[in-house]
DNA sequence: CAGTAAACCTATTGGAAAACTAGGAAAGAG
DNA sequence: CTCTTTCCTAGTTTTCCAATAGGTTTACTG
């Protein structure tokens, strides 16, 4: 497993409306320049989040998504499992069929084991709610100093 | 960051030697054939983990690999950062310089810094004689159930 | 009821990296 | 001197990902 640009623009896209907290939907376009995405590859991505049940969106004029989730109950990692599928570490389990079944591979088999548990543990323990306070924490110390 | 074919070769490669813990070198088809690895890949596999110095290697017949660290001192995380070069989850932290600053940068970034270490724990936390020892005991227990 | 602005859908391309292959050169053993 | 095995350089093939393109549907606006 490997975080692709896919998965990285669907993580930043969610975070955009978690951040904005708009009452109103926020259009493709304003997401893909806050977070400098390809704007037409931001629309194959909203699609997934949509039918994976993370954001609403409304058509026309005045159109856009709107997270539906709690902010403080969506987790990175239900955004990744949604996106990019099996969120596993080791090499893929897929082909247990012919994954032959080489000298340690039960050794190998409950390592990888292992790692993907505290993998998803270490994913699911992080909030959109979190990211956002992380930023504005930022921001506001930038302020602080300001003044 | 994921697995990759190479990657897992190269940790299958050197359990292997650490398995067998023979005195003298054993040699790619070995290898090979114990792992299901496809030979002329392992070779290059071979080479890299020669000159990262986990192993040495004498030619001609009666030739091959020998482990030369300390088997309960490798850790897997050595061999793959060895192998497959950054070993980072997060998405490509190379393009800094215009890896622009969008809504959101600071907090992912530490966000994905502290995977990144969690990471690194996990995998420098299981030796090569921890998985051998995995397997033996795999191993004993079947001959236990077979009394 | 037009007209426009957005989301929606299907398909395809380009490119890069990964997995694997081939052929021979150098070195050690008998 | 010959055989075996590592070593080196270079290819080829495959696969997958990022990004694009064109056209359709839905909804708001005036």
């Amino acid at each position: 497993m490997a975080i692709s640009k896919r998965s990285e623009y669907a993580l930043r896209a969610i975070f955009e409306l978690a951040y904005r907290n708009s009452g109103r939907p926020v259009k493709i376009q304003a997401i893909a320049e806050a977070q400098t995405i390809p704007p037409r590859f931001l629309e194959a991505i909203m699609s997934d989040l949509k039918h994976a049940g993370f954001v609403g969106s409304r058509r026309g004029s005045e159109g856009g998504y709107v997270l539906i989730r709690d902010v403080q109950d969506l987790t990175v990692g239900d955004v990744l499992q949604a996106v990019q599928g099996q969120l596993s570490v080791g090499p893929a389990r897929g082909d247990v069929g012919q994954g032959r079944y080489h000298s340690g591979y039960r050794a190998f088999s409950q390592y990888w084991q292992k790692i993907d548990k505290a993998m998803l543990e270490l994913f699911a323990g992080t909030t959109f709610g979190d990211l956002v306070a992380s930023e504005r924490a930022y921001s506001h110390a930038v302020l602080d100093y300001c003044i």
